[in-house]
RNA sequence: GGGGGAUUUCCCGAGCGGUCAAAGGGGGCAGACUGUAAAUCUGUUGUCAUCGACUUCGGAGGUUCGAAUCCUCCAUCCCCCA
């Protein structure tokens, strides 16, 4: 049994709990069961969800059991929690669907097996569909006063704001988690339950409700808003969240994220998002404030929290595809590495004869889009900004022929520092 | 209802009959520098093309060898007097 709770104060991961002073002994005690829960208002979880799951994986690797909880039934609902509007509501066609794809990103987090610390996946609408209206108002609903749930901050905040009010079903959102941790509690004997920090009211009324119904001691803790010190939100580029899934942000695209992070964050961020303990972390820092500029750290956190969510052989590509995307040398690749990396880069088809003949350049940057007009192409190439294999053209009449080839079918070409585009003559 | 002013290239904004594809700034795009950042500096910024050609200045007509620039009508916006 380790020390979990010292673990997660020294990452900066606790932010209010319900026992300050007793809950690290209690944790030492004996092996507990924490969950967590997730609702799955999209089709795969993005960085916000993952410091939950870091902390879950944390518990778990202390020595005790996780439980993820997938909110099937409270995700048809939506958590008004942090949410300063009414949510749409989604189809329980699409929950389902989300689920389906959410659990197998939550895999990756943790240890399922059949140990006494083996990890367990739930979903609350395996219980709360059973219930009938009327069973839940006298069961449940008799415990909770209204007074009190109106003094919660998500609520108040929700209240004041006389546009968008607050439904009755988002309201009864904190009924159902609340009756969420103390199934668990019945069930599994799941005596705490962790969250971010906007979690905080729907937590601590779980417990009161547990105190209620059962005599049950419950126990939760908040970690704080994950933030970064350009006050860009965490986990959010110009184009959108960071999703998991490999087809939403591409590994490449996601090894880049953690690359480009400012050297202000990145201590903090090693300490959330890695595995790596107080030792390994102050040894990166030690190497990486020798020369800031090599990027240790942050080079550090990419591979770590790449390997984790996309495994060995992606993060061997977006590392290759970096080097590659900076001007590394491109030759001797053969087309299915060239595929891979380009993934997400955009593509043209060409004929194989055309090469023949050969292909005016000015023609091609302008066909793949990297360019609005012919004129453009002419001038960015007389700058010499444009290049293909990564190496620097400046001849306007130049022409494409197969000698140009790279790998047996596919020419790069790029303009500018990283606009690139992959010609095909499969 | 009467009088005055505006409408310019992605945006702001100069231009007041030829030397206007149209100053200047912003933004964009390249290049240098740099730590894949920011800042800075340089070039470039209608289209097609080898000289050169073609299309643009709210819309439609007109005057003129020649118009973004002058005239007429239309549209939209602003101001002043009723």
């Amino acid at each position: 049994m380790q020390d979990i709770f010292s673990e997660l104060k020294w990452r900066g991961l606790i932010h209010q709990t319900t026992d300050d002073s007793g809950l690290s002994d209690w944790l030492l005690e004996k092996s507990r069961t924490v969950y967590a829960g997730f609702d799955p208002t999209a089709d795969s979880l993005h960085i916000g969800h993952v410091l939950p799951l870091m902390n879950l994986r944390r518990f778990q690797n202390a020595g005790h059991r996780p439980i993820a909880l997938a909110g099937g039934a409270t995700g048809t609902i939506g958590d008004p929690s942090g949410k300063n509007e009414e949510r749409n509501l989604i189809t329980k066609e699409q929950v389902e669907y989300n689920i389906s794809c959410i659990k197998t990103q939550i895999l990756k987090f943790l240890r399922f097996d059949q140990s006494a610390t083996g990890a367990l996946l739930v979903n609350n609408a395996d219980w709360l569909s059973q219930f009938s209206y009327i069973d839940f108002l006298r069961d449940v609903g008799k415990h909770f006063s209204v007074n009190v749930m109106m003094a919660k901050e998500s609520v108040k905040l929700r209240l004041s704001n006389t546009e968008t009010g607050l439904s009755y079903t988002e309201f009864s959102y904190m009924l159902m988690q609340s009756y969420d941790f103390v199934h668990l509690r019945q069930t599994y004997n799941c005596e705490i339950q962790i969250g971010g920090s906007d979690q905080w009211g729907n937590i601590a009324i779980g417990c009161d409700f547990g105190r209620r119904i059962g005599g049950f001691q419950l126990h939760g803790i908040t970690s704080p808003l994950v933030t970064r010190s350009d006050g860009k939100k965490m986990g959010k580029t110009e184009s959108g969240a960071v999703w998991l899934d490999p087809i939403k942000t591409p590994p490449y695209q996601f090894y880049q994220y953690w690359v480009n992070l400012d050297d202000a964050d990145v201590e903090k961020m090693l300490k959330i998002f890695t595995d790596l303990n107080k030792e390994e972390i102050e040894n990166v820092m030690k190497d990486h404030n020798i020369d800031p500029g090599k990027r240790i750290a942050q080079k550090k956190l990419a591979d770590e929290f790449t390997r984790l969510i996309h495994g060995e052989s992606a993060l061997e590509i977006a590392k290759r595809a970096t080097d590659i995307f900076f001007g590394g040398e491109i030759s001797n690749l053969n087309d299915e590495q060239l595929m891979s990396i380009f993934k997400d880069v955009p593509g043209k088809k060409f004929e194989r004869k055309k090469l023949d003949e050969g292909l005016s350049i000015i023609d091609v940057i302008y066909e793949c889009g990297l360019v609005t007009s012919k004129a453009e192409a002419r001038r960015t190439i007389q700058q010499g900004g444009a290049y293909i294999n990564n190496k620097q053209v400046s001849d306007i009449n130049l022409r494409l022929t197969s000698n140009h080839l790279v790998g047996e079918s596919i020419i790069v070409i790029r303009t500018g520092k990283k606009k690139y585009a992959l010609l095909n003559f499969g």
